[in-house]
DNA sequence: CAGCCGTGGAC
DNA sequence: TGTCCAAGGCT
């Protein structure tokens, strides 16, 4: 043989292959006792076994396409698996490169981001694929410091592109795995003060012998937290680490993470003009900064915390209560007779792209109209 | 750096 | 109905 075959499927030259086998046998003796090493063998085992599949993972031996990769990580952000399945199916489909969706117009990609959510992500998505489109040829760097620079990339996805696309070892620490090193170490700080102590014990999970397959390992860590090491009710007696885990030897390890209390929101208030002239409805581009920035939507009076004034002809049933992150709204259709700067017709406005808090809206009212 | 920024599912 | 929360980033 030449040399050696490392997991990444690169071939060392002789000399070195001897200067890393002998480093390797002296690693292997030092980490029987190493529960860092241990546990990444212990995962990538399961990993292999129990990988979740899903559209935007490369299956076993295939190559990962670093525009997935991204494209899911964004639309992953603060979401879950299963809401992004069809929007992220659906992006690919009507733009298969990161150059077709820096190609698409703004208005086009917030459309079809329309109900996801954080919609700062559409737009930074498209101002990113624009960047990696012109900047660099339509190749997304594989180093995190790069990729950082990026809009829409932080800390959490600049690691995970860097690790799932391209392999490489980086420390990737997503709400998941917080969540599972804060049971294996039993932290009892309080999230968001604990970050910087989980850093530091990922850290060791994540760096030192027998650190292989750095994309499998953080994948793994993910898909434990997802499947097993879940926020309630985790499945313990199943999970691969059980015997590292410190929480397990507790008697409740749901109850980590601590996390600081949150604060009550409060309740807002807004009456939503519905203009309605020749089976035609008005709407407006909300501004790009604040709430369902750049979406379309009814034009609507501050959203504001004190009741507003209901006229005589309005209906008491008729409104919606819609609750955002830090507040309720709840809006009173006002309709008038009349047209506005843009309208667009009744029957494309199930397909117009609407946020839910005014498809929430429509759908209560159209059958009125 | 704490607050801002969506949504739908689970319990 | 209320509460939590899911592969966070930006300011």
């Amino acid at each position: 043989m030449e040399g050696i075959i490392v997991p990444n499927g690169a071939v060392l030259k002789p000399r070195l292959s001897k200067v890393i086998l002998s480093l390797s046998f002296f690693a292997m003796s030092v980490a029987k006792n190493d529960t860092p090493s241990l546990i990444r063998e212990a995962m990538l085992n399961w990993y292999d076994r129990h990988a979740r599949v899903l559209p935007w993972r490369a299956r076993p031996f295939e190559k990962p396409d670093p525009y997935h990769v991204w494209l899911s990580e964004v639309m992953l952000q603060q979401t879950t698996v299963g809401a992004v399945k069809s929007y992220f199916e659906k992006f690919v489909t009507l733009w298969p490169s990161v150059h077709d969706l820096a190609d698409a117009a703004q208005e086009t990609v917030m459309k079809e981001w329309a109900g996801l959510g954080y919609y700062s992500r559409a737009r930074n998505l498209h101002k990113c694929a624009r960047v990696v489109a012109e900047k660099y040829d339509g190749v997304f760097p594989s180093d995190i410091k790069t990729l950082k620079l990026l809009p829409g990339i932080g800390d959490y996805t600049a690691a995970a592109i860097a690790s799932i696309a391209f392999d490489r070892p980086a420390i990737v620490i997503d709400g998941n795995i917080e969540r599972v090193i804060s049971r294996l170490y039993i932290i009892d700080t309080p999230l968001p003060d604990s970050k910087r102590i989980i850093r530091n014990y990922a850290e060791h999970l994540f760096v030192g012998e027998n650190q292989n397959r750095p994309s499998c390992f953080a994948q793994s860590l993910m898909d434990l937290g997802a499947t097993i090491c879940t926020p309630r009710s985790p499945k313990c007696m199943i999970c691969p680490i059980n015997q590292y885990c410190k929480a397990y030897k507790t008697a409740d390890p749901s109850i980590y993470p601590f996390k600081k209390p949150k604060k009550k929101i409060p309740e807002k208030h807004a009456i939503a003009i519905i203009y309605i002239h020749n089976d035609k409805i008005g709407i407006e581009t909300r501004p790009e900064k604040g709430m369902l920035g750049g979406m379309i939507g009814f034009p609507t009076t501050e959203w504001v915390e004190v009741d507003v004034p209901l006229t005589g002809e309005y209906k008491e049933s008729l409104k919606i209560r819609h609750v955002f992150t830090h507040f309720a709204l709840t809006l009173y259709p006002l309709f008038l007779s009349d047209e506005t700067d843009m309208m667009i017709g009744k029957d494309e406005m199930d397909t117009a792209g609407l946020p839910t808090l005014f498809k929430k809206l429509w759908n209560m009212i159209k059958s009125e109209i």
